[in-house]
DNA sequence: CCTAGCGGTCGGGACCGGCGAGTGCAAACT
DNA sequence: AGTTTGCACTCGCCGGTCCCGACCGCTAGG
């Protein structure tokens, strides 16, 4: 008579599989069956164990390097040790106050909270720390219209968050100034408090419609001013790449630490992953290759949401590191760095 | 009857120096005294070039890493060799085209424009590409105090280059909205065509005497909104960091790169470093540890500033590799892309 | 169902010797 | 005097060998 856990797996495999993966974690060497029985809680043999690591073999969880040699997860084995075994870690005290510490201690300005964040979260897990702050859809304050040459005027967008964002559009030769407060005021009226992307689709419909009480001219400066807003800009601070340098496995394959060096660098696939991280609350985790977008050959991301006062995601936080990482320790720390964030914020 | 040079150096030593470096510099390996006799345009028996060579060994140029290895230039050697026997090549043809089309090609941004340069510098040069464009003193064009909030303005300041630049500033409760306005005229009428620096100190006094006709509400807007113009805001765009793990020295010697890697994120350092390079007009080089503010060991800078149309220097562009990088080569390179960034200012 | 033991496999570290590149010195050459 | 030749010596590197330790799978026994 055996207790069945619903992942399909009896008691004593699930046992020995979250001690291998665990001692396979801080050593980063494949684990054998020898020292798994000393490791393990109940008095086994290394043979069985040895028979329990085949049945866990077969199932596609873990996989010998070699012959001889011990027993390394599989990424499908580490997707299943985070998602039901993982015993997440109480953050450590000191950890708890450096960060709080740290952040709280730094500048007003929220990029440099982020970057702050950042690579205090770097140091703390010897990992790159990674910040996604997504301009776009932050919730407008103000926008203003500023003639800075005949031709040339400046779009200034002021964000609920305090983040100033600026674009220069050509205006049509011989532009009344009037024009230019009259745009603003018509854009104030309806931009303030909701985001950019809310609001641009009414706005421009209303425009084509005719139905907006504006003279052509002011109606040309307000479409060209909303179009130059639509980019979805996203920034990404990346901190700590160094430690990227760090691990064993690095100084062997340097080939592949290559590669995510420029994939950091160009980033654009890295904010696409990122923004994975922002549907749902949690902390979320990418295992080596599940998914396309990120050559992230043997590399793990965590990441989580952080919100703004009225509990919108507005960016995402995380570390990027080896598959073989503190999994334990790192998801409380990106988790509680996130909600400090989202605190500062409010 | 010898002809003396005017470094102390006969013509053969200066010739074998120059050669022992050059084949230096592209194999990356210690030359030797064989090596060196066959690759010598005159006949010179390897006995011959050993004796000279330790000569050069005994002045400080070279070093042997180990008996019996071959010689490696010092860092003054190489030193030497950039000052003065360095023949620097010319830019090969498609080279240069591929430098103008892809900088001209790209969009009409200043930052895209040098972000561009720099990964094409470093993708030609095969080592990290770097630049730094200072914010700070640009001539400006315009200034506009806008309010976003209750005591709370938003300071917009448009460069002459197209830079906008913005900051947020407090403002005395209850202050009318003329008083933004009056500043705004106060300030454009004295700032505009003069660099930051240049008229910061001039109305900074003139407030203080009292000289301007301003009443004193408006005075402390334009004081607050000064000040926080003040910052020396520079701007650092690196890329193809990951060329630095390419050399074959960089596989041995991991942890040099690891602080490299930190030294570039940190960036005060570099930045300041690549200020001395604005100094002149030419192409500077950086050689090792020639300077204490940046713990480049083992690495080259090579850096030029850029001008804009008014002939001012605007910013530096250059690139990081190893000491050991083809001078000849990547010299006239970012010579050029100097050029035609400035000419794309213009 | 577990355990103990056996035979087999494989990677890694230590050791050794040969090879090649390069040096320095002294003697011979021009 | 400067240059070349020859020679002895020094290293670092590479490949081979050997041994050890860590594992595994299998089978027999509790």
């Amino acid at each position: 008579m055996e207790y069945r856990a619903s992942n399909g797996m009896g008691e004593r495999p699930r046992e020995v599989f979250r001690h291998l993966v665990e001692a396979y974690l801080t050593s980063g060497e494949p684990v054998g069956s020898r020292t798994l029985s000393q490791r393990l809680p109940v008095q086994l043999s290394p043979a069985s164990i040895r028979n329990v690591m085949a049945d866990l073999e077969a199932m596609g969880l873990l996989y010998a390097p070699h012959t001889s040699a011990g027993r390394v997860p599989t990424e499908k084995g580490l997707r299943l040790f985070v998602d039901g075994l993982l015993e997440i870690g109480q953050l450590a005290p000191d950890e708890r106050v450096a960060i709080e510490a740290r952040i709280n201690g730094s500048g007003r300005g929220i990029e440099e909270v982020l970057t702050q964040a950042t690579s205090l979260l770097s140091g703390l897990s010897r990992c790159a720390g990674l910040v996604v702050a997504a301009k776009q859809d932050a919730a407008l304050k103000h926008v203003e219209f500023v003639a800075v040459a005949p031709g040339k005027a400046l779009v200034v967008i002021v964000g609920d968050d305090g983040q100033v964002e600026n674009r220069l559009i050509d205006t049509p030769m011989g532009l009344p100034a009037s024009a230019l407060v009259e745009a603003s005021n018509y854009l104030n009226a309806r931009l303030r408090g909701r985001t950019l992307e809310d609001a641009r689709a009414a706005i421009l419909t209303e425009l084509e419609d005719e139905r907006a009480a504006l003279d052509a001219l002011t109606a040309k400066i307000v479409a060209e001013g909303l179009a130059t807003l639509a980019g979805p800009e996203k920034v990404l601070i990346v901190r700590g790449t160094s430690h990227l340098l760090d691990t064993v496995e690095a100084q062997i394959d340097l080939e592949r630490v290559r590669t995510l060096f420029d994939d950091i660098e160009r980033k654009a696939d890295l904010i696409r992953l990122l923004e994975l991280a922002r549907e749902g609350d949690g902390v979320r985790i990418f295992i080596g290759s599940e998914n396309r977008l990120f050559s992230l050959s043997g590399s793990s991301i965590v990441a989580a949401p952080y919100a703004n006062a009225q509990g919108k995601v507005v960016g995402v936080i995380g570390v990027l590191g080896p598959t073989r990482l503190n999994y334990g320790r790192i998801i409380p720390m990106v988790d509680h760095t996130a909600k400090v964030i989202g605190r500062l914020l409010g």
